[in-house]
DNA sequence: TGTCTATTGTT
DNA sequence: ACAATAGAC
């Protein structure tokens, strides 16, 4: 006698139809499936923005949902408790779920597999969020990589597996549980006005995400190489705030970018390689979770970085007002838009940790506020990296100079144009609607004179350098 | 995926 | 005077 008890699909990161290998599997099995949502613990922990992106996500596949035939269950409480008070009312068998990869989601999942296995009940975890499973990608000694170009060279040649199509069908149980509105949860709460600013800058959902790639591939992949380093250009993809979500997979998009390169695409490479740095922080994650709360090399847990974010230098930084223009350019950005550009974001990190001798986790956490991409991988590796704290071999004295950035990725200015309005005699627009983002009690004005820079460079690169010289010492 | 300086070569 | 380059940090 088969199994026909319906299949809760536990949805976390993996907002989207296609190439869902989970949803996939519970469609096959012919018996009924129910998707779930839960706000929990992890959830509440997120910061301002991506907490309101997710939960904007999560509306937008519940729609999704609908015009499937099927529906999103939502509730908000401790994931097990939630799982088992569904299969309690629906008579589940089986939860279904996307692996997550990050300490936090894994110490969940792995109290919440044996919570349901205690139980009697089927929980099996699937692939989805990455390329590879962390675990298939090893050195020939056995290990894991903790170089990028290794790690490049052994994964571009090991073709993912083909996305999956959508189900054709999804069968639902005769009778639907109670579902919460997610649009009351309130996950757009911390936002304050800015959500009003960003909002248009979004594409929110599966169907936006695969418009935005196919966007990219045929308009800005060619000149992705020679465009993506400087920040006033629109060459990139944007599909980070959809991947962090998993409104789209990254197979699909390894996928159509290699067709792309296959075809001859100039630029095409370089985007596949900036796919498998995100790969490759996930990897870094998974083998080293320490990596996004502690130094990555404990070597530097003495260095005397300031853990104290409410210098007046650091909230200038966090409110772009610096004086310094390609970092106040880069902080305004995140504000008005959600993101930041990647270059910009490496001479955020870079003038936070060193001229400013803050930890990286202050940034960290900062980030994790203020961006709809928020990729706790990514962030982690790349504030190590750029704190000189990673597992990167880069030299530990790296410092930018964002002057010297900003002339050589920004020649005619457009960016910081872009982004800064006082002394303008006409601010671009969307340097102006920055002051609309900020909260109030910040009280700025576009009318204000520009800050002067709260450290000058030399004097800031010069006392970073001789911090770094003494470190251990 | 850096910066600075000295050096060498070019205009 | 300036660009390209190598080496040190």
């Amino acid at each position: 006698m088969t199994d026909e008890r319906p299949i809760l699909l536990w949805l976390r990161r993996d907002l989207r139809l296609t190439d869902h290998p989970a949803l996939d599997a519970a469609c096959r099995t012919g018996r009924p499936v129910i998707p779930v949502f839960i706000h929990d613990e992890v959830v509440e922990r997120l910061g301002a923005a991506p907490k309101w992106r997710l939960g904007l996500g999560v509306e937008r596949f519940a729609q999704a949902l609908a015009g499937a035939g099927s529906r999103l269950i939502c509730r908000r409480g401790p994931a097990l408790a939630v799982l088992r008070a569904l299969v309690a009312e629906t008579g589940a068998g089986a939860v279904f779920w996307s692996r997550l990869y990050d300490p936090d989601s894994r110490a969940r999942d792995t109290g919440v597999k044996a919570g349901l296995r205690a139980a009697g009940l089927t929980a099996q975890s699937f692939p989805g969020h990455l390329l590879f499973e962390p675990w298939t990608v090893a050195t020939g000694a056995g290990g894991f990589y903790k170089v990028y170009s290794p790690f490049w060279r052994a994964v571009k040649q090991r073709d993912p597996p083909a996305p999956l199509p959508a189900p054709a069908a999804l069968a639902g149980p005769h009778v639907w549980p109670r579902s919460d509105d997610p649009a009351d949860w309130g996950m757009g709460a911390a936002m304050g006005r800015g959500a009003a600013i960003v909002a248009p800058h979004l594409a929110v959902g599966e169907a936006a995400a695969r418009a935005r790639l196919h966007d990219f591939l045929s308009e800005g992949i060619a000149g992705y190489g020679e465009a993506r380093d400087f920040p006033a250009r629109a060459a990139t993809s944007r599909l980070s705030e959809n991947l962090s979500c998993g409104e789209i997979s990254p197979g699909t998009v390894w996928r159509a970018a290699r067709h792309a390169f296959d075809a001859g695409a100039a630029g095409a490479e370089t985007f596949l390689k900036q796919l498998i740095w995100r790969e490759f922080a996930w990897h870094l994650l998974y083998h080293t979770p320490h990596m996004a709360t502690r130094n990555w090399r404990a070597g530097w847990d003495g260095f005397p970085w300031s853990q104290e974010d409410g210098r007046p230098e650091v909230i200038a930084w966090k409110q772009g007002r610096t004086g310094v223009a390609f970092v106040d350019a880069a902080m305004r950005q995140m504000y008005v838009t959600g993101t930041m550009h990647n270059r910009a974001r490496m001479i955020a990190a870079s003038y936070l940790t060193k001229h400013l001798l803050t930890d990286w986790r202050v940034g960290q956490a900062w980030f994790e506020q203020c961006l709809v991409d928020w990729d706790p991988a990514a962030n982690a590796m790349g504030w190590q990296w750029v704190a000189g704290s990673g597992p990167d071999a880069a030299p530990y004295f790296r410092i930018f100079n964002p002057d010297t950035q900003l002339r050589k990725f920004d020649p005619d200015g457009t960016y910081a144009d872009t982004w800064l309005a006082e002394g303008r005699r006409t601010p671009h627009p969307s340097a102006l609607r920055y002051f609309d983002a900020v909260p109030r009690r910040w009280a700025l004005s576009p009318h204000d004179i520009y800050p002067a820079p709260v450290v000058g460079l030399a004097e800031g690169r010069a006392r970073a350098l001789a911090a770094l010289a003494n470190r251990g010492g």
